[in-house]
DNA sequence: GTGAAAGCGCTAACAA
DNA sequence: TTGTTAGCGCTTTCAC
């Protein structure tokens, strides 16, 4: 392994002035510059990253926690980050909590351990005291943890206010909304709260069925599906997230019912798999790249200590289809 | 920010000792391993991890280099490497290369800084070269590097075999293959030559769909699907990639062709995707997570210098459904 | 412009 | 059993 200072003396300088040509940073002469590259090419030098990372007290990595990757939402929200933390120089440790015992746990200890100079936080944290003695910086997204942890979120209250407005100008009257565990706070139960309440007040039935905690699996789904028009056959309009949706418009083929006509289905999301079936399915689109984009920002901002105020909402918009 | 002088001088002993004790290595005398353990606690010590990287010579990161997150294949791959790399005490460190100018070439960079221990490499290489003077461990998931790199994959002979069988037994005469861009060096080639040839030994027809380099998208291939009934419209049966296939029954359904009675369609991976529609898709399942696992077995033993050959294939095998 | 030297926080011989 | 010391490889201040 070549060190710094076998390039120094290959060069015939001192290890800080090698330092200084490979950074660009300071004054070097033309003349030793040229000498300092030519023994880094010849002795084929790479740095280490992470004896540059101790002096720093820097990683430019960036960790992030979700609970899946092989969902579709989560899934398109990973892959934003990692394109948005690409474009600033940063690398992503990822941690998926769906199906391990502790995940969330040990990633927040490493945290600690400064391997990362910050966290994107996205699971469905039972546990949120977790966060209470971090030092670094967080974003949450899409979920409360503390109110010292600022979060990054679609402006969901708008989501659902676009829902039953969808479905109010079809004249539905009897609503079933699918919604997550009830225990994760999170700002996305806005939606379904607003949107019931703008359609009671025009006089439409909301009834609601509630997942198990970490249930948002298609399987999860179908059955929730089945359950759903056997307890309520006279539902005219089901609001969920894009795979609860699919789900429902599979059960309703399978039962016989004709969707849009007599069954409006509206996806919540608006991920790829809406796109993905034998015909559209209508959905309020989460601006995915636009969400990560912003809570890469401000993460970066937090480790920079260049953290300003700011938007932390996006909006919603709907994205046609066939369903609703 | 606490460091483990400052823990030694408030237990009254030598930073070696610190060491030891929250290392759990040597001896240490019941007494002062009390006395550190409670100044620890007292002075909220957590280590850095950095520093114990920089000091050992080990990160515990695996790099990981996939195309894509959200594309029901390689999310699998990604969630089952990800936790097999957590049982293994490892950091998943993700790069993604579909939609970058110069990912791969990146990541590659910062394996040579020594930031990760090895490499789980699945990525589309145009640019084989790249892995020619890597020091580091790297293992190639379902991909030709080169001559050196071990590659962990799928028996794809036998799932092409699997697949033909299939066809024969419902009759078929004329099945049309969707493949990948074949500049890329992949095992999963094998699976359509075998097929190919199985099948002409037994006078079947195959065509052959090439789809453009990187185009895996559920978009592309609908695209594809529409071409395709359209240039072969005996074709009888289809062969390939989960969502080309998902795609060929949408466009098939919409064309009014009936599955599975006159055509017979068949997907390659088996991911949860053949169990989301109307219908299971039959499919040819790549046992995902074994995979996964023995690749992170693999790499962690380069790493570890316990490398021992073994083996490099799992046998895939059929997921029933209702198009084949 | 360039070099010497101290420091980032931890580990591991070796001595005591 | 515990402490001393010398690294791990890079950055950066401050003389020269």
């Amino acid at each position: 392994m070549v060190r710094i200072k076998d390039v120094a003396k290959e060069a015939g300088v001192a290890a800080s002035t090698v330092s200084l040509v490979m950074n660009k940073k300071g004054y070097v002469s033309e003349a030793t510059r040229q000498k300092v590259e030519a023994a880094m090419k010849k002795l084929k030098y790479v740095p280490s990253e992470v004896a540059r990372n101790l002096s720093l007290s820097r990683t430019n990595t960036i960790g992030v926690i979700m609970p899946s990757v092989s969902h579709p939402f989560f899934g398109e929200v990973i892959e934003a980050l990692e394109a948005a933390l690409y474009d600033q120089n940063c690398k992503m440790m990822l941690c998926c909590t769906q199906h391990k015992e502790n995940g969330e746990r040990t990633f927040v200890d490493m945290l600690k351990r400064r391997t990362m100079d910050g966290i994107i936080m996205g699971a469905h944290s039972l546990d949120v005291s977790l966060y209470a003695d971090v030092q670094q910086p967080i974003v949450a997204f899409d979920r409360y943890l503390n109110d010292r942890i600022p979060i990054v979120h679609c402006n969901h209250k708008k989501g659902g206010q676009l829902a039953a407005e969808r479905f109010l100008a079809h004249g539905c009257r009897h609503i079933v909304e699918v919604i997550g565990y009830q225990g994760v706070q999170t700002p996305a139960n806005e939606y379904h709260f607003n949107a019931a309440d703008i359609l009671h007040a025009h006089g439409v039935r909301v009834d609601v069925v509630e997942m198990p905690w970490n249930a948002f699996d298609y399987p999860s789904f179908a059955a929730a599906a089945q359950q759903l028009f056997q307890q309520y056959p006279d539902v005219d309009g089901v609001l969920g997230a894009d795979l609860a949706i699919a789900a429902c418009l599979h059960v309703a083929a399978a039962l016989g019912r004709r969707v849009p006509d007599d069954l409006r289905l509206l996806a919540y999301d608006g991920t790829a798999v809406t796109r993905m079936g034998l015909e559209p399915i209508t959905a309020v689109r989460q601006p995915i790249r636009e969400l990560a984009e912003l809570s890469v920002r401000k993460v970066l901002q937090m480790v920079n200590g260049t953290y300003e105020d700011g938007p932390w909402v996006i909006d919603p918009f709907i994205l046609d289809g066939n369903t609703c």
